[in-house]
DNA sequence: CCATAATGCAAGCAAGCACTTGCATGAATG
DNA sequence: CATTCATGCAAGTGCTTGCTTGCATTATGG
């Protein structure tokens, strides 16, 4: 049994590096099962077909990102603790598929069933993070002067663009331990000295 | 020979569009030609391939970017100003194409001629950025205690985090007209408050 | 040791792709 | 009027794609 798991893991595996380098539309079946070093037919077998592949990665994607989140962010009292853990979780998770979620975001718009797949996913995730800073606005540690939403876009852009930069435009070095990289932590600096409350630095 | 010209740029035109919704792999020249109301055959005898009409698509946009930050960037003693401005201009470019620049940044990773079209493109904006950065560190405008690059790349990931959500990811609504939104001027504010060296809000 | 399930292999199919060829048309240019 | 040049049209070529079929091979567990 375990063979046979390994198998749609290892399929699963090769189809999430292919199509985060080079997209959804342009990954073939044939190159995911060499890739994996398997039959193509058994990839047909296990997924029935290429978008059910798409599936089952979307499923994966999706188990892995709420186990990294109930793991990684501890609901704190401080808000910058919270938000700077938060931040080095989404790069992580991030680059540690090199783009994945970021390249299906994008494929989402062309090829439907990318969607599907993928479900509510960026959009559900920008509005709770926008409900955080509302409550922190409340709170009185984020100054109350900007639309939440548009703090976590803020936010969220400079999450993703920092991944974006280092996957896609090959710009900077993905750092060895995103744990104790000091470039996220001045990007975060930046930020934070804008959003919170206090006018200190 | 207007109309042969014509031809050709009807060709880029529904090139840009189709490529910015589907992407590279996923437009077909046929798609492109019948888009551009022309016959097949003549998108093959003006461009010689299909990487052909990527390849003149990359220079035109080049061109363009290069034009409308010639026009619209007056160097100024006003950082804040310049900054503002600069961040209206990439906006409106990244928007009026559809996200078509980011997407070919995507695209540029499996096909390597988009890359080349491309250019050094992204890369060149960011270090030309840092650098703008630097100076206005120097002359006491801008908190010295942050890398200039973190600086760029946190400026520019404001940049096009806002394109990204509204062109690639379906949230927000892009603004009537960029000049004046101040979704915009509020998410810049966020960046200058965190940039500046005054402390003052 | 045998039944069952998972995999491999070879071959192929229909559709869609980028791209080509040969020829007709029509408008400008000289 | 003759030439040239950009374009249209119809047909087709070879390749790749997702996906299928039929059969042989290898484990795994009762």
């Amino acid at each position: 049994m375990s063979a046979a798991v390994d198998t749609g893991e290892r399929i699963l595996d090769a189809a999430a590096e292919l199509i985060a380098t080079h997209g959804y539309a342009a990954t073939t079946t044939r190159a995911i099962a060499e890739r994996a070093g398997v039959n193509e037919v058994t990839l047909f077998r296990r997924f029935e077909s290429k978008r059910g592949v798409l599936k089952a990665l979307g499923e994966r994607m999706a188990r892995r990102q709420a186990g990294r989140a109930a793991e990684h962010v501890a609901p704190s009292e401080d808000t910058h603790a919270t938000l700077l853990a938060f931040a080095r979780m989404e790069i992580e998770g991030a680059l540690a598929d090199n783009g994945l979620a970021m390249r299906l975001a994008y494929d989402a718009r062309s090829v439907s069933e990318v969607g599907e797949a993928l479900g509510a996913g960026a959009g559900a995730n920008l509005s709770g993070l926008a409900e955080f800073m509302r409550e922190r606005q409340e709170a009185g540690q984020l100054r109350a002067d900007i639309d939440p939403r548009v703090m976590a876009e803020a936010f969220f852009g400079l999450t993703s663009s920092y991944v974006i930069m280092r996957t896609v435009l090959g710009l900077g070095e993905a750092p060895v331990d995103v744990s104790t990289d000091s470039g996220i932590e001045q990007l975060f600096d930046l930020f934070w000295s804008g959003a919170s409350a206090t006018k200190e630095r």
